[in-house]
DNA sequence: TATTGTTATACTCTATAACTATA
DNA sequence: TATAGTTATAGAGTATAACAATA
């Protein structure tokens, strides 16, 4: 079946829109955001990297970022080194107590996903599966 | 292939915020806001409604949902008229220039998306059509 | 007393513009 | 001059709590 993008757009928009909303909304402690979590999450697999680059890969402008590091930093959760050879730079990494967290995380926040994810079919959780990467190209285009 | 729960939950959380994070900030006119747009979409696409209803289908609270409807009314783009029988509803249904309004975004900023989606190819096209579905459901579960 | 909607308030998310320090 | 990061500022998005009107 040949799926018209113009429709495509017209379905997909809102269901995302109203998705992230649910989302955001559910988390177990109170104290840390989805913003943050999404910004460990990245560090976590990515390894430290700069400021700007953890802004570019989290699709938001730098000063964004600089706001959601402060409050990591605060809560202990990622530390900065200064770049060896370029002295504008900073590094920024998770810390132990970051690992930690984010680990407690998954048990917690992301345990009310992975339960709305047990109560669909697994051809619909195979559906979703193949379409993240997809999402994420979307994301970079 | 069965797939784990936990593990499509930890890619497909942050996938969804970024791209939600892009597609809010592309905007052709600057004057209405995604969030604007989706309840539109839905009152467009559901009929008129009161307000408590169109939080409901948009998963925001009722005070968020006020806040929207008002500047929406500001702009001419939704009318409310007395519920026939109970007198504390309302209800609100798109005007003409709500009408108007909905089939030109989606020549400008809707133009967007359907534009990257056309850079997919038809696999990748299908298996995010299969997943809208998916998508709403997990909203509503 | 319960429900619908609104007002008041506050915090998160994010951006653009301007500034600082280093290259 | 150009780049990386931060500070200043502002607007959008959303929630909870408290209130008014109606059922």
């Amino acid at each position: 079946m040949r799926i018209e993008p113009a429709e495509l757009a017209t379905r997909l928009r809102p269901a995302l829109v109203r998705l992230v909303r649910v989302i955001r909304q559910q988390r177990a402690d109170l104290s840390v955001t989805l913003t943050q979590i999404s910004a460990l999450g990245t560090l976590e697999t990515n390894g430290p990297m700069s400021p700007g680059e953890l802004a570019a890969l989290e699709r938001v402008q730098p000063p964004s970022m600089t706001k959601v590091l402060s409050s990591l930093e605060e809560l202990g959760f990622v530390g900065r080194q200064p770049h060896p050879t370029d002295g504008r730079q900073v590094i920024v990494g998770l810390t132990d107590a970051g690992r930690v967290f984010l680990d407690s995380e998954r048990q917690s926040r992301h345990a009310w996903l992975s339960q709305r994810l047990q109560m669909l079919d697994d051809r619909e959780r195979a559906a979703l599966y193949d379409t993240v990467a997809v999402l994420d190209k979307l994301a970079r285009l």
